[in-house]
DNA sequence: CGAAAGTGTGGAACCGTTTCCACAGCAGGC
DNA sequence: GCCTGCTGTGGAAACGGTTCCACACTTTCG
């Protein structure tokens, strides 16, 4: 492998010359650079990031920590995330994060300090204290993708309100005997966000004055499957039917989708279903849904990392940078048929 | 940032015997070793992997090219790979390879060049031969999923034997008109997976003496969407409508029953499908389908790697291992109804 | 016309580790 | 009792860059 001192000795001048005409900083006349830079062409050189970064302290590379990879909206993001930061000339480190507690403990004391990425990004975590005490030592930006950070940057959409506008639009069709299926803090590592959309739910209704007892909530995975389950559960019994539901993502709504169809029930004639994420699918399945957009949040946050790793004005204000939501109508609600 | 320097002085001991006691190689005594692990404890020192691996040469993170994030297969592969890298102790540095051909050239010249990664895996890409060799050059561990690779170390299934035997599978519950909708070399940047699927249909055709024109075959996008999209248009005509259909894999066969449902055909009476991958909304869409465990194969690239990684005898055989698929018959498939 | 400012270059220190080498003590074998 | 081999430790030389500082040569400007 070849050094920098290599490609000095070709082009005939100095290390520190060399640095400078690859690098871009300082002086260096145009003829040497030239000189240099052919140089390096020519016995294929490439810098060292480590030893780099050991002197100049940064790693031009981004931790990310994200507890799925394989769910859409995970997904979504994590390729939002990965562009931005290509195109910023910078690496991407994976970690997921286990529901395994140890493990956990382990990704952030060990491989998340042994500094190797000069920021952060967490995707929808709640982070213990002790983690954010264990992050903001390293003085380094991290950005929160969903879920509001607890003294950290963070950027989301509005969960409470989401809820409440999907459950507003079904009410304001007519409906009066709503369900909705979604996450539950038991069954999800990222729950501040369901535990929110639910909370959304249970305002909206509360505030048309329509009733929110316990049977109106189902926990489900967040997940096709999860949604499927709940929705085959929640549909059996004609009598307790709602008509209609807010699923607490679109994967579940489309999982209830299709539990419908396997029961017989016409949507959105007999039961109407409205999501939220403006999953890939929600076309194909009809479904209506209240769009954010994942991957645009991802290339966000990288954007908000960035603002921070140029600048670094003292303290960065840990500000929290809601998201736009748009509502998308589609063929998966409707007015409640007279009974 | 606390250095090695400061557990020495701390512990009153040098740093090369700081090192020797938190990194385990060489002469340490237990009284000694203890008292640096302890002083190290106390300023919360960690190691610089930068300093680390620029006098050693390694850096504990492996290098992940993978086409997608967000489809099944891939993520499901990702999630296997950073398992077993965690697990190994070695972080995952993930690049998406675009369509893009200039952004493809910079992160093969660029990125993966810089002495950042011990060794690369390859997610269902198709090496041109300068990238091969530009690879080679590092001297590094490679390993390929899926595709065999041309002169690099590969796993994956076989898909031709695989495409042939799903319709095989279809033959024998005694089908004649059988069509084949999959992603085509134009389609998809991981084509090679999906034009052996294609010769293994053509294959087992023609092996049953079945017809395998141009009219057997339909070209999708990989995705549930592009098999929902060919599939309306395949079964739009009832008169030129097959008895059975060869998805390309599960998501183009569940957009296919979505596809059926919509149009109002019965699966499986009206119309058999049969997927290949085991993706795991196969079962919630009563999918006949070929299991490959994505999840598994990453894991097992990752041993591949670690294998050439401790011990690197020579030349590493470059061998493909083939990974085991099982048939797993569900509620698509049945024999096709006397007409 | 002399001082100040701007440009171009090289020497050398430094980043934080690992590891080679030297040395010292101590056991065992002859 | 001396040589050999093992254990334990410290000094110092890498690893491959970046950057501070010093120095030299041009301009510019009052």
């Amino acid at each position: 492998m070849s050094a920098l001192s290599d490609v000095a000795r070709l082009a005939q001048v100095s290390k520190a010359t060399a640095s400078r005409a690859l690098s871009g900083n300082g002086y260096v006349s145009e003829l040497t650079r030239n000189r240099v830079v052919s140089a390096a062409a020519t016995i294929g050189y490439v810098v060292s990031s480590n030893a780099s970064s050991l002197v100049t302290g940064r790693t031009r590379n981004v931790g990310v920590v994200i507890p799925h990879i394989n769910r859409w909206y995970f997904g979504e993001v994590l390729e939002g995330i990965e562009s931005a930061l290509i195109a910023a000339g910078y690496d991407l480190t994976l970690y997921r994060l286990s529901e395994d507690e140890t493990e956990r403990r382990r990704l952030f004391e060990y491989f998340l300090m042994r500094k190797r990425v000069d920021a952060v990004i967490a995707v929808s975590i709640e982070l213990t204290p002790h983690e954010v005490r264990l992050l903001r030592s390293l003085d380094k930006p991290i950005v929160g993708i969903g879920g509001p950070g607890d003294g950290i940057a963070a950027l989301s959409i509005d969960d409470v309100a989401a809820a409440a506008l999907v459950t507003n639009h079904l009410i304001s069709l007519g409906h009066t005997r709503i369900m909705h299926i979604g996450g539950s803090r038991q069954k999800e590592m990222d729950f501040r966000v369901h535990t929110q959309r639910q909370a959304g739910f249970r305002k909206a209704m509360e505030a048309a004055g329509l009733p929110c007892g316990t049977d109106a909530f189902r926990a489900a995975d967040v997940s096709m499957q999860g949604g499927f389950a709940a929705a085959l559960a929640a549909l059996a019994d004609p009598r307790s039917r709602p008509t209609a539901i807010v699923a607490g993502s679109d994967e579940v709504a489309i999982g209830t989708i299709v539990a419908a169809r396997q029961l017989g029930i016409q949507v959105p004639s007999q039961l109407s279903v409205i999501g939220i994420d403006g999953h890939e699918l929600s076309a194909m399945f009809g479904l209506t849904t209240l769009a954010q957009h994942p991957n645009a949040q991802g290339k966000m946050a990288v954007d908000l990392v960035m603002d921070e790793l140029l600048q670094r004005p003292g303290a960065p204000a840990p500000t929290w940078h809601a998201y736009p939501v748009s509502l998308e109508v589609r063929d998966s609600t409707t007015a409640p048929s007279v009974e």
